[in-house]
DNA sequence: TCGTTTAAGTTGTATATACAACAATATACC
DNA sequence: GGTATATTGTTGTATATACAACTTAAACGA
C-alpha cells in the first residue's frame, strides 16, 4: 500500500482548486460591482437552464442539502435576482425563477466566469483538461456512491 | 469562444468532488467513533510532517486565510489534540504542535483517509490520476498568481 | 376517513472560510 | 532611541455547508 500523502491527494487538490476558483471568481465579480458569490453563481447557472424549478430539485443537481439551497437562495431572494413561488400542483414545494431585474448581471457574470476559467486553464493543454474532467466525473460517481451506501447503513 | 458550460467546468466538478471528499472523510471519522472534520485532518497531516510551526507556516501551505486556520486551532485544541506554545525568538507567533493524546487519534484517522481515497480512486487508471493531478496543480498554479496579481491591484 | 409515513422547506447549531478591524510585537528608518 | 510601518494572531461579521429538529402538506394503508 502506498504511504498516505495528504499533500498531493485529489481530496487536498480539489479543495485547494475549488477554494480557489470561489476566491477569484467573486473577486471579480466584486471587482465588477456585483455582490455575488461563486455558490450563487451556481445556482443562477442551473435556473437559466432549466426555470422555474423547485428547491429539491437544485439540491439533486448541486448535490447540496437542502437546508443550504435554502439559504443560497435568500441571500439571492434579498439581492432581487430570483423569486420563489408557491407551485401549485404540491404546496409544500417552492418555484424558482429568475427575476427580469437579474438578466443584466447575470449576463456580466457568465461572461466574467468564462473569463476566470479560461485564465486558470490556459496553458494546460485541452486534452490534458478532458482527461482529467472525465476522470474527476468518475471520482464524483464514485463518491456519490459510497455516500449513498453510508446513508443506508445508517438507516437500519 | 466556448460557450460557458458550468456543469462540465473545472470550477464546478472540483468543488463538488472537494465536497464530496470531505463529507466521506468526516462521515468515516464519525463512524469510527472520532469527533474530526476533514479540514481539522488536513491540518493535522501538515503537523506530523513539520512540527512545531506557527500558525503563518500553516496558512501559508494551506493557503488559507490566517483566521481560519486560527479557528480550526481553535477546535482542535479544544479537542486536546494540538496545542499553542509561545515563540520564544517571537512573541507575536505561536508554534502549533501535536499532543500526546493525539497520537493513537492521528494513526487511525491516516488509516481511514487512506480508504477513503482508495475507494474513490479505484476504477481510474493511475496513470489518468497522475496525470489529473498534475493538470489540477498546474490550474492551482495559475490561480494563485491570478490571485496575487489582483491583490496587488487593489493595493494601489 | 383517519392515522401513519414520507416529502419539501425552514430554522437552530456547529464548523469552514473570507475579509476587515484590532492588539501586540517586531522591524525599519531616521 | 523613538516613531512609523509591517507582521502575527484574534475577533466580529457574512456566506457556505452539514445535520438534526420542526412544520406543513402530500401519500399511503387499513
Amino acid at each position: 500500500m502506498q504511504p498516505y500523502n495528504h499533500q498531493q491527494s485529489l481530496g487536498h487538490l480539489t479543495g485547494l482548486a475549488s477554494r480557489l476558483f470561489n476566491r477569484l471568481l467573486t473577486l471579480r465579480f466584486k471587482q465588477a460591482g456585483i455582490d455575488m458569490t461563486a455558490e450563487q453563481w451556481g445556482v443562477i447557472v442551473l435556473l437559466q437552464q432549466h426555470q422555474p424549478i423547485t428547491q429539491r430539485q437544485l439540491s439533486e443537481w448541486l448535490y447540496l442539502e437542502k437546508s443550504s439551497v435554502s439559504r443560497s437562495i435568500d441571500g439571492l431572494e434579498r439581492r432581487g435576482w430570483i423569486e420563489r413561488q408557491a407551485a401549485p400542483e404540491d404546496r409544500r414545494s417552492k418555484l424558482v425563477s429568475l427575476t427580469p431585474k437579474s438578466l443584466e448581471v447575470v449576463a456580466q457574470c457568465a461572461a466574467i466566469a468564462t473569463q476566470v476559467l479560461e485564465d486558470a486553464q490556459h496553458d494546460v493543454p485541452s486534452t490534458s483538461l478532458e482527461q482529467s474532467k472525465l476522470s474527476l466525473s468518475q471520482v464524483v460517481t464514485n463518491l456519490r456512491a459510497l455516500a449513498d451506501e453510508s446513508q443506508s447503513e445508517s438507516n437500519h
